[in-house]
Parts: structure tokens; sequence; C-alpha cells
DNA sequence: CGGAAGATCCACT
DNA sequence: GTGGATCTTCCGA
């Protein structure tokens, strides 16, 4: 199409995530998230995306600058990988965003839309028959699971190599809708900050529904 | 050292 | 809409 048009595969740079939380996770609709496995490429679309801002946000797991084993890589530079696990089954993967500035803030990258892989990942969910939009990487931890992120790959740098994000198609701000995080509800007045964002009307979104 | 909670998902009603 | 699964991690005693 237009010659102007960027490569949607050209890997983001690390200063696109040296960025306070709330920017990154607007920006990050529409881009690809990739991961290679054995020299083959899984790649989704990312469709929603949930801000944590660090120590002064309840909803964090960096709250009040807490600093344990399992949030270790929320300290690490910008553009690294946070994968934590919980509930006993699942994974959920965060970018680890402003770094020194303002320590512990990330983004959750909650849902994906297929592009490239899917069978593969359909197969990795262990689903059949018709796949309706948003059953395969509509949720945190399915994406974590159709993109077999799990915890060898906390603390990595995003980067071409196992996982990392390119430019994508980004969206334009009308097209983001806001509305208050999923499952934070312990998190007193931050249960209310608007810092969940999604593709508006994008069937690939996990539930409720912004 | 024990208890409780958790940035979820699925099955069932 | 609700409850159970499942187990690591963390914190208080």
């Amino acid at each position: 199409m237009g010659s102007a048009t960027a490569d949607p595969w050209k890997p983001l740079a690390t200063s696109f995530f040296r960025r306070p939380a709330e920017d990154v996770a607007t920006d990050l609709l529409g881009r690809y998230l990739v991961r290679e496995i054995d020299g083959r490429r899984r790649t989704v679309r990312i469709v929603e995306t949930e801000a944590y801002l660090g120590a002064r946000d309840r909803a964090s797991h960096a709250w009040n600058g807490r600093r344990t084993q399992r949030n270790a890589s929320l300290y690490l530079p910008s553009g690294h990988a946070y994968v934590y696990f919980i509930y006993g089954l699942h994974h959920c993967f965060n970018v680890v965003t402003r770094g020194a500035d303002e320590e512990g803030s990330a983004v959750l990258i909650r849902a994906g839309e297929p592009i490239a892989g899917e069978a593969e990942m359909i197969a990795a969910r262990g689903i059949e028959g018709a796949v309706r939009p948003g059953q395969v990487a509509g949720g945190p931890a399915r994406l974590c699971q159709v993109l077999a992120i799990d915890r060898t790959l906390d603390g990595a740098l995003l980067r071409p190599s196992a996982l990392y994000l390119t430019r994508g198609e980004a969206v334009v701000a009308d097209l983001v809708a806001a509305g208050p995080r999923i499952g934070i509800a312990y998190a007193g007045e931050a249960a209310t900050w608007p810092l969940r964002f999604a593709v508006r009307g994008n069937p690939h979104v996990s539930r409720p529904r912004l």
C-alpha cells in the first residue's frame, strides 16, 4: 500500500519502553508480539493491556517498594520481561517500562489476535472444533499458554530472539477503550484507576469486555 | 513454619 | 453468575 507504511515486523527499540507505563500500555495496542520456538514463529497482535505503576500502585507487585525473589525482574531496565506464576496454574507476561525513573512499573499483556502460527496456538490450547475469537489468546494466561511463555523467560531482554515486539499495526487514539483493571478488587482506590486498555470492538479482547 | 492469597480459567447451574 | 482447581510465594508468628 502506501510507500511510507512502516514495516510491521521491524522490532521495537528498547527506548520504546522507557516511558510511563500508561503511555506504553496504550502504544502497545496493535503491536506484534513474536515468539520463536525451534526456528518457527508464533505471532499475535496485541489487543489488550494493563498498566501497573509501581510503588504508588497498590495493585502492582512493586507496591510500596516491595522487592521479593518473585518480582525481581520488575526492577530490571525497561524492555525486559517480567513473567510470574499465579493461581497454581497460570503464567502472566509483563513488559518492564520506565526503569530507574519509576521503578517497578510494567505493562501486562492481556490479549492478542493470532497473526501467524494460529494452528500451533490452538494445539497448545488443546481446544478442538469451532474456535471463537478470544478463545485462543484472550486473557493473560491463555496468551502465555499459546506462546509457550513461562518463567524461563522471566528477566529476558525483549529483542529479536525467543520473544520480542515489533511495530505491528498501531491503533489510533479513537480506537482505544479504557477502564478499570481486572482481578485487583483488593487494591482500594487503585482498583478504580482506568489503566486497562483495549482495541475498541475487537473480538479477541478478554472478558469482561470493555 | 503454617496459613492465606493470588494481575485466572473452566465447568457447571 | 458462582465456585473449585492448584501451588508458589510471601508474611507474620
